[in-house]
DNA sequence: CGTGAAACGGAGCACTTGCTCCGCCTGCTC
DNA sequence: GAGCAGGCGGAGCAAGTGCTCCGTTTCACG
């Protein structure tokens, strides 16, 4: 606000600045992953080894500090994912859901930052960023399975969305065989030969 | 530790000292109820409309205080639950599971304080009173299921209480339709008639 | 009633956390 | 190499939190 310069942009005139920034991104990242988003400034300039003035010179509050770095992740999962594609939709659609979960086992806090604030929804940009990267994918995913008529055809993206949430909610806090059986369970559920009558999506393609 | 006289008892021998511990009860299961179990202990004590005093005379800490408030809402919801049965198995076991997310969607807390540390679950009571009061009902519907045919034989009750541990990390931010039409799938998946080969479960009744 | 043990209240302590301030130092430019 | 804009570090501030201390008040019993 009342900063003399304002923030460092992503590409820095001088060297340290943009290997601190750079730093700093890594160390966020890999505390929300370890830990949720409610991280200690002080941890991430200490695990970036930089002091909290570089930190508060390159990002103007933590929370954009962490969106910065989630924005980071969410691109490269949505990478991954993308590129792990096989062609047959069923299978994608399965092991997309099944290689999320993987990775949020891996890193427990990432949904969490996801999910924070969901409700009272401003502000929340680490949702942004997921709808924007994974999104797409999702509706990609669903669209395949569809065409191939094993999908439900009442179901939305924004189901698969929604269950992989809550699936990512319990992932990381149960040992693996656990939540691969409510996917599994779920799967089932998913599949055209299990539907039957679903009420309505609440809106057309909205933003929940 | 220190204190000269142990915490007052549930049974207290002065009529003031039993209202202020019914009143920081029922404060601190709404507080909970509300904002999950990150409560402010003044708060509670303000909306309680005692003393920060008074508090810490009648529950050691705060997380006393929480678990014994806990205690109360998990015994409820296992009694409203138990009433609500019809004998048969299938609707009861729906209807169970969308009762216990509306129930969910107005207490969003709740979970979150079942939830909270789970994987270290070191001391956290309430996932043992939840255990105590809710988990004997969700066996008993899965067995009834299990005779009556509907649910799909390799399931078990450990499965069943994950998947609504899942659902209701979701249901109180997302708006109801969108949370029942997931339910919806999830029921779909559980019927026998939708069952693949699902894997084994880690262990035998075990404590996940 | 009177009395004393017991409960009450809330200011205050110790600690954490997000963020700021400002003197020092570094790396870029000429 | 010299100068200096600009980045760097970390002590410190303000706000919030769990818990304690202790003077004051209240209930129950005789």
């Amino acid at each position: 606000m009342t900063s003399p310069s304002a923030a460092i942009p992503a590409a820095a005139t001088r060297s340290d600045a943009a290997r601190n920034r750079g730093r700093l991104l890594d160390a966020a990242a890999g505390l929300i992953a370890e830990r949720g988003s409610d991280v200690d400034v002080r941890e991430i300039a200490r695990r970036a080894e930089v002091g909290m003035g570089t930190l508060y010179r390159h990002f103007p509050t933590k929370e954009a500090l962490l969106d910065a770095a989630l924005e980071h992740v969410f691109t490269s999962w949505a990478d991954a994912a993308t590129a792990a594609l096989t062609g047959r939709p069923w299978d994608d659609l399965a092991r997309f859901l099944g290689d999320a979960l993987t990775r949020q086992t891996a890193s427990p806090g990432l949904l969490d930052a996801y999910c924070q604030a969901l409700p009272g929804q401003a502000g929340n940009t680490a949702r942004q960023h997921c709808r924007q990267q994974v999104g797409p994918l999702i509706a990609e995913l669903v669209r395949a399975a569809h065409a191939s008529g094993e999908l439900r055809p009442d179901l939305t993206a924004e189901d698969v969305s929604l269950l992989l949430v809550a699936l990512g909610r319990i992932a990381p806090v149960v040992p693996e065989p656990a939540w691969r059986r409510i996917l599994h369970v779920s799967l089932d559920g998913l599949r055209s030969s299990a539907a039957t009558s679903m009420p309505a999506p609440a809106r057309p393609p909205g933003d929940a």
